[in-house]
DNA sequence: CCTTCCTGTGACCACCCGGTCACATGACCG
DNA sequence: CGGTCATGTGACCGGGTGGTCACAGGAAGG
């Protein structure tokens, strides 16, 4: 947690601290991550970091939580605005289309996001990535329950198999396309949009057959 | 690439040098990794390390290498004993299982493949992600083949789509049981072996529903 | 004016890193 | 024996780390 003195600062500074603390740890990582950069890049003697964050851990557990909420943010009205008009295979991929531009657009978020899922350290992992699975989960539960109810999902469909296969899907998504070595043969770094969809259709789509009501 | 001196040396060094790098590299990833740790475990002078690889980012690759092939050597069972005998999916619980158990068993490999998985420098990445990934690939792709050939999976189903969907989910399985924040609602490190063996069942009988031939 | 409190600062600390290199050891060979 | 070569060693190097702390600046309030 961020101490008093953080809250009580001004938001331009708190800002260029964050989005320091964003590019240094969103590219090299928490434990390569530097201080000394982050304070420098923000234009912030690296004293007042210890100021505002206990530590390290502190800064980078702040950082993680705050990104997930830009994130949860950026993808609320796609998570409220599902209200079975369409079908859910067809809203699920314009909703990863979106997730995917999302993360094209915002390369901060993006690489916090792929730091918070590469940790490899169990202490930091707790502090950073449990917190935002629960996230994850509390934001995608409710739409899966409401599309269970309003049948566009099979009725008795097993709900948390399908949330833990979205659970492994979605940041593979966010990040495969920036990421080497985790893009499939099924490429989403595609120059055409409409191959990127397609493909994205082609990876949820049998994903989700199992999980819609069958045709008569 | 190692150096002529490390193939010259006796395999009991070799191999305590081998295996202080995996559980090193395996327990803190690359950039934390330690070579004078490694040095000290292995019971070896730093600078013989120096005279084995060209420096720390040749030992780790290396290390991924030589890890990626004991793997691939232990799983070489169940892919060439597919032979079309049992239902396809049911195949692939039992190798998920075999595959889940091997890296419950065997702690050093399951570091390795967790450090490989979560780097996050593009250029380590690039060293060690991408050739293990074709590795993956070369494995599985003939196996899938093998089965639409047999018809155990369905004629023109997507095969790329599908390996896809593997290559994401085979290193989650191997992983998400041990790393914190990995595991969603279904979970893989249930006490109970039929429990596991269901909930393998539960995350991989969908994906493959649509790729397995419909009933009449 | 002085005092008090909060905030900002960067030199400094002890520590660890990857990498080097001058030297020791010893096997092999003429 | 002396000479050569491959190998082993660990002190040493420059550099970066997270974290600390004595001090400076300035606003508030008496």
């Amino acid at each position: 947690m961020p101490t008093s003195t953080w809250t009580r600062l001004s938001p331009v500074r708190r800002e260029r601290v964050l989005v320091a603390a964003m590019d240094e740890f969103g590219t090299h990582g928490y434990s390569t991550g530097s201080l000394n950069v982050i304070a420098r890049e923000a234009g912030v003697a690296k004293g007042s970091l210890f100021q505002y964050f206990e530590g390290k851990l502190d800064l980078f557990a702040y950082v993680a939580e705050q990104t997930s909420l830009r994130v949860y943010g950026a993808m609320q009205p796609w998570l409220d605005g599902y209200d079975g008009s369409t079908e859910f295979s067809r809203y699920l991929t314009d909703a990863l289309e979106a997730w995917l531009d999302y993360f094209a657009r915002h390369p901060l978020e993006r690489g916090v996001t792929a730091a918070t899922n590469m940790e490899l350290d169990p202490a930091v992992r707790n502090a950073v990535r449990v917190p935002v699975r629960d996230i994850y989960l509390a934001g995608l539960r409710p739409l899966v329950e409401r599309a269970v109810e309003t049948g566009d999902l099979r009725k008795g469909a097993d709900i948390d198999a399908l949330l833990s296969l979205l659970l492994v899907l979605l940041p593979h998504f966010a990040l495969a396309a920036h990421t080497p070595g985790l893009e499939g043969p099924v490429r989403l770094a595609g120059e055409h949009p409409e191959v990127r969809r397609a493909n994205i259709a082609r990876l949820i789509g049998p994903v989700l057959a199992d999980f819609v009501p069958k045709e008569p």
